[in-house]
RNA sequence: GGGGGAGUGUCCCGAGUGGCAAAGGGGGCGGACUGUAAAUCCGCUGACUACGUCUUCGUUGGUUCGAGUCCAACCUCCCCCA
């Protein structure tokens, strides 16, 4: 990772405090430019689920801290690339989606981040914008003849998303080929609309974002600035937001604030610092106290960085209702009313019960859970796999609690 | 267009000689130890009406008592020659 400049503009130097800066374009030009004026930025997020996940938090609380700053955010959906889909990362192309399917993830992933940003007419309320306006009108020739003529396949074929497809021995077909032409076409044309000088994004669009700064330089005679962050990793080297259940989505509908609120609880010792510098607006002082708790002492640091993460993304409400469900499911050992909880009727097999609660996905997993011995009833480990819960085993509050392991709970309410 | 090589457990990488639910990693899950952490150790990691049954090795057929393993065609990728 380069260096961060000492800068002397508030967001930049903010950008850089917290550790998201990774590479830039021309630190000492935007520098200025951050100094001199209000800076409109855009990211870039292609539709191909209906909701976006931990891995792209970063780029989002670059949105959120441009804005903060006081200047202006411009979200760009990308219902057009996605109809091409990025190769970069994958190993074959994803399967095309409708454009009804696309349509749908749009307005379901802006569903999830609502209150990461504000929106609006204000001078520095953050713009929704989707490429398909101008990607979907373009004509063949004619973009070949203006802007095609404008990129050197031989250095196209280096580009890290391509050659790591054409290095696997994977299939790479030119719809995907042409994603990077078509994100650094937006670039420009986001400029020629609204102004927009820099694109921030992961270090993995680095390729894209120069491409774009180079065809601005050709079609539109203006210098456009590029700002990378960094891939986040753990701390033991993993890849952040995958967790059991695969992705760390950001919409509640696929992870619920209480699971969210877990995720970030879960940090490893060592990650607590970077994490409440990148994904809080705590400040920088505040942060330093609680990421020198020592030990056992952590774990309060950790709360914060589950609340403060959680409140960002849900909503300070959600968030303090997920920590109070913790406190009394970890702290207290009670049958916190906030866990997840599924309705059954009883009496019935606790395999079937442990799938249906989604502790296990199938009959075998519960039954290897079982085995394992990790399977609880009401905090008693289930040894028979063939044991009926019946009505009897409600507790106090008329619920029971499933337990897959030490840390998932879910309550089963009796139909 | 011709010649050669490759595609393995729907997370990834990867052994595999006709008897294979298929070696070994990584990852993941569970257990022990802890602090809802890391590291370490142990177990599990295709499904089901479960001491048995069913479905898996690019696709589709074929040979065989029996095929991931042999044959044919097709799909995809890599290399060499044109």
């Amino acid at each position: 990772m380069p260096a961060a400049p000492q800068f002397k503009s508030e967001f930049l130097r903010n950008f850089a405090e917290r550790g998201a800066y990774y590479d830039c374009s021309g630190p000492e030009e935007l520098d200025a430019l951050f100094q001199k004026e209000r800076v409109t930025a855009y990211i870039g997020f292609d539709c191909t689920a209906d909701s976006l996940h931990v891995g792209s938090l970063v780029q989002l609380m670059t949105l959120r801290r441009l804005q903060q700053a006081g200047h202006k955010p411009i979200l760009l959906m990308g219902g057009g690339t996605t109809k091409a889909g990025d190769p970069s990362g994958k190993d074959e192309a994803r399967q095309l989606l409708s454009n009804e399917q696309i349509e749908a993830n749009k307005q379901s992933i802006l569903s999830g981040i609502r209150h990461l940003l504000k929106f609006g007419d204000g001078p520095s309320d953050a713009i929704l914008v989707d490429n398909a306006e101008w990607l979907d009108k373009l004509e063949w020739i004619a973009f070949l003849r203006d802007v095609g003529r404008h990129f050197s396949v031989n250095r196209m074929l280096t580009m890290e998303s391509v050659k790591l497809r054409l290095d696997r021995e994977q299939p790479l077909s030119f719809l995907e080929f042409n994603y990077s032409i078509m994100q650094a076409y937006d670039f420009v044309e986001l400029y020629k609309r609204y102004g927009c000088r820099l694109q921030s994004s992961g270090s993995d669009q680095w390729g894209n974002v120069v491409s774009g700064i180079d065809l601005g330089h050709r079609l539109a005679n203006v210098q456009l600035y590029g700002l990378t962050t960094p891939l986040i990793t753990t701390a033991s080297g993993a890849k952040m937001g995958k967790t059991a259940a695969g992705a760390v989505w950001l919409n509640a509908a696929r992870v619920t604030p209480y699971d969210y609120w877990q995720f970030w609880r879960n940090t490893e010792d060592r990650d607590v610092g970077r994490f409440l510098r990148l994904f809080t607006d705590l400040l920088l002082a505040e942060i330093g106290r609680l990421e020198a708790l020592q030990g056992a002492e952590l774990n309060e640091a950790k709360k914060t960085l589950a609340t403060e993460a959680t409140a960002i993304l849900h909503g300070r409400a959600n968030a303090d209702a997920a920590a109070e469900t913790a406190r009394r499911a970890f702290e207290e050992g009670a049958t916190a009313a906030g866990l997840p909880t599924i309705v059954a009727m009883l009496p019935e097999g606790v395999l079937n019960l442990a799938v249906a609660a989604g502790l296990a996905s199938s009959n075998s997993e519960a039954r290897k859970l079982i085995a394992n011995g990790g399977l609880k009833l009401n905090d008693v480990v289930v040894s028979d796999p063939k044991l009926a819960v019946a009505v009897s085993a409600l507790n106090a509050d008329g619920v029971l609690k499933l337990s897959a392991g030490k840390k998932k709970h879910v309550l089963v309410k009796p139909a």
